[in-house]
DNA sequence: TTTCTTTATCGTAATATTGCAATATTAAAT
DNA sequence: ATTTAATATTGCAATATTACGATAAAGAAA
């Protein structure tokens, strides 16, 4: 027990809710601001952006590299990282679809 | 250690984060598709759509309602949930906006 | 080569999540 | 009042996440 049921459910449904576990850290939400802000990608300080060790950034950076919402390159002894953007519009489109729907059906019950 | 350090990130990072981790894992995905499909708010057989027990739905309904996902009102001795459009529009719009920025700036050096 | 700088990985402790059986709760139905 | 049906809560075991110090790795600078 207490592993999630990965197998039990869809690709996609598995899929969306690894992109949503990726961003479900306020970290990580502050990593992704960050490098939107910079417009760079050569950003070697995200680091000292974070109020938290070396060690636990990599950890957020490797976390969210997995799951494709950001990708980056070996510059150098630095990293050139930056936001997915192919994921970014999923993740949009997804809700997107959901407000559309919702809109459409109108269900104001609760 | 081990606790997430929400202290140290901004409120909207804290929410968002909140947000997309109720939506990080895939049943409560498909708790949020299945809601989307049934149209009706009065849906008393979620339990019956998952491949889970009746606690663990429960325990994962209840994680979306803290999150505002979804909100529900006690009807009968069922329970009528529904999505909670203003969460959902609120995430379209959070990656909306990135996408926005992102394809402004065009920045794919990666 | 040696040193410096930056990022990654390892090991570990603290905490959180996931899942389920058992039980409780609550309201409708009989 | 008792039974039935549905959801919630409790308690617990297994697993995952979060965080950080220590250390490794790898290129740049001296």
């Amino acid at each position: 027990m207490g592993a999630t049921k990965t197998d039990h459910f869809t690709d996609k449904q598995n899929s969306i809710a690894s992109m949503a576990k990726a961003l479900g850290h306020p970290a990580r939400i502050a990593i992704v601001e960050y490098l939107l802000k910079v417009n760079e990608c050569i950003c070697g300080d995200i680091v000292n952006e974070l109020p938290l060790a070396q060690a636990t950034v990599s950890q957020h950076l490797k976390e969210l590299k997995v799951a494709g919402i950001i990708k980056g390159n070996i510059e150098g002894n630095s990293i050139c990282y930056c936001i997915d953007e192919k994921t970014i519009e999923k993740l949009q489109k997804y809700f997107g679809n959901i407000s559309d729907k919702l809109n459409k059906k109108k269900n104001n019950c609760c």
